[in-house]
DNA sequence: AAAAACAATGGGAAAGTTCCCAAAAAGACT
DNA sequence: AGTCTTTTTGGGAACTTTCCCATTGTTTTT
């Protein structure tokens, strides 16, 4: 068990004074004699004082922290997020609360429960490929606590989002493949409960159709993102009468497991078939052949939404702001699409 | 600015009974008429009351938080123990404050004081390369605030460890590639203010001794861990009057780099001079050719760390245990020491 | 019917800090 | 010395919850 912390109290007592004026001592608050101020921070230094903050939270009613939920860890995106959030808030004197729903709606309330049980001044969400009832974090707004979501948005919730231009990014993609000569681009999409996966899937239908090339339905499949059954669609695409000469993958632990796969085939990428993923995680450039991707800004992503949560913090509930940020995806040419 | 939030005080005006009850009610309390427990825990729903761990926390002197500093987050083992550490702790009702370093002592102390601020109820801890002195760390063991080591520890203090065997894992990486035929093997060595950099560089050193293979003092150099200057070493090595035909690098991101640098040199790995890791970092299957590294049980040493922290948490600071706990590491054989 | 036992509820203190208002001490001025 | 400022200090409330003790009302026992 803890023992018992020094307190402005302690330190009161010792001197013989009221805690009211130890406080002021130690807060630079001007009315105090400089010999009593300087008595007083020395002793403090010498009990390792430390002003309890829980104390103080309580009082301000704000606790210096904010929540962020993700709903998984299995790519590097949400880690490399989180760190550069963590480091933007930290700036500002905020710490950072994680939680992650491991892609379940149950686990996501619940952790919603925690962090305003912990009093969190705002929240950074990323939701869960489950999540359709909102309810969980409409009490957030509700009790006047900002909210930004980045990357899994919420439609129905008007409050700032940080997204990259996921449209854009995939039609790139797609337009790059068509470009390299294929014709027959295959599409692991995700679950259409996410708008990502809309919203990527669309680019690939558009990036097709200015290029006047068919849609086939056997091309697109749609999946939960869990990586363990990438293989059974990828050797059911390669036996296709007529296979595709190329895949363009949800994103990158996808792009990556796909070309694993198709190595594993004993087929040749790109000769044979080309593969392009999305978010440049960091083992992309690594695997070989390296896979080219659409790149998305980790770093920016994670400290803009802190911004914007800081930003609608120190706002008054009725002058909130909720606008999107859209943030741009850079093509990435490696060796998975184009031959060295 | 956060709203008012509904405490147990509005819940006992509203009903027109005391605090007490309402506190009752929602905690479980035997002593409390049940048609009067319905009733509070139905308006306590309905007003989306939370309980307010702040103020809990500020009675019971106990936080449920547990804060962990890492020296960096370059390359994915810490972020890996994170996860794990979070996982565990979050098991046991417990949340997890991050801090990291960014490799400087300085910042090192002032997050351990950000720590002590937001009274967590113990602390896991890797050091950074510069961390010398450990006052601000000692400052905890007074309070009563348990400490855990893991990966950089310190030696000086006397409290639980997590630690992987460093010396062994180095001594096998090393015997391993003398069996497979090299005869100069050189090392990159972390700086000697870590320990794991002493014990690898022993294991190194004694597994050459065990073969009867020469110490070459050209062969070993030391650095600070920052990847920008591999590419000076390898070159030197590589350009000595008789090169190494294989290189034991501190850790997998050093490996990885040595394996690019390597390949824009010309040279093949495995045939010209293998290439060997440590701590099987995830990148590590995915580069061509893969890396032979020896494993850390990376989920295992989080969640012990946390599972040790909690013990100590629960027990009195005079039943104290400082047990270090000694994982294992597994040697990979990849294809960047063996010809496959 | 009185005494005893029990169930249910209320009131107040405590945790550590800040902030406001009052009060004391110290100077400045006539 | 007496009055008026100015500086410095002290005391209490507040934040939210839990826990202890006291009090009320109800039921059981003799």
């Amino acid at each position: 068990m803890k023992k018992h912390q020094t307190t402005i109290l302690d330190i009161a007592k010792e001197l013989n004074i009221s805690k009211s004026t130890v406080s002021r001592a130690l807060t630079g608050h001007p009315n105090i004699n400089s010999k009593t101020k300087a008595m007083v921070i020395e002793l403090a230094e010498k009990l390792d004082y430390q002003r309890n903050m829980l104390a103080i939270s309580l009082i301000t009613n704000k606790s210096n922290t904010i929540g962020i939920m993700v709903p998984e860890f299995t790519s590097s995106y949400f880690s490399q997020v989180i760190i550069a959030a963590q480091q933007e808030a930290a700036k500002d004197g905020y710490n950072v609360i994680i939680s992650q729903a491991n892609e379940s709606y149950e686990t996501e309330v619940a952790n919603a429960k925690v962090m305003l049980a912990n009093q969190v001044d705002g929240l950074i969400v990323s939701l869960t490929k489950e999540t359709l009832n909102y309810e969980h974090l409409k009490i957030f707004q509700r009790k006047g606590i900002p909210i930004v979501f980045f990357n899994r948005v919420c439609d129905e919730m008007i409050v700032p989002k940080v997204i990259v231009d996921d449209y854009e990014g995939a039609f790139k993609a797609v337009e790059h493949l068509i470009k390299t000569g294929r014709k027959r681009i295959a599409h692991l999409a995700g679950p259409s409960s996410l708008s990502i996966s809309k919203k990527r899937l669309n680019g690939y239908l558009d990036a097709l159709a200015k290029h006047n090339l068919p849609i086939d339905d056997e091309l697109i499949i749609s999946f939960d993102l869990s990586l363990s059954k990438v293989k059974i669609y990828i050797k059911h695409l390669l036996s296709l009468p007529s296979p595709p000469d190329a895949i363009f993958a949800i994103n990158d632990p996808t792009a990556i497991e796909v070309i694993q796969i198709i190595k594993q085939q004993g087929l040749k990428i790109p000769q044979d078939i080309a593969v392009i993923g999305f978010s440049n995680d960091y083992a992309s450039a690594l695997i070989e052949p390296s896979l080219s991707t659409m790149a998305q800004p980790v770093e920016e992503i994670g400290k803009t939404a802190v911004r914007m949560l800081i930003e609608q913090i120190n706002r008054d509930v009725k002058d909130w702001k909720a606008g999107t940020t859209v943030l741009k995806t850079e093509l990435i040419i490696r060796n998975s699409t184009v031959k060295k």
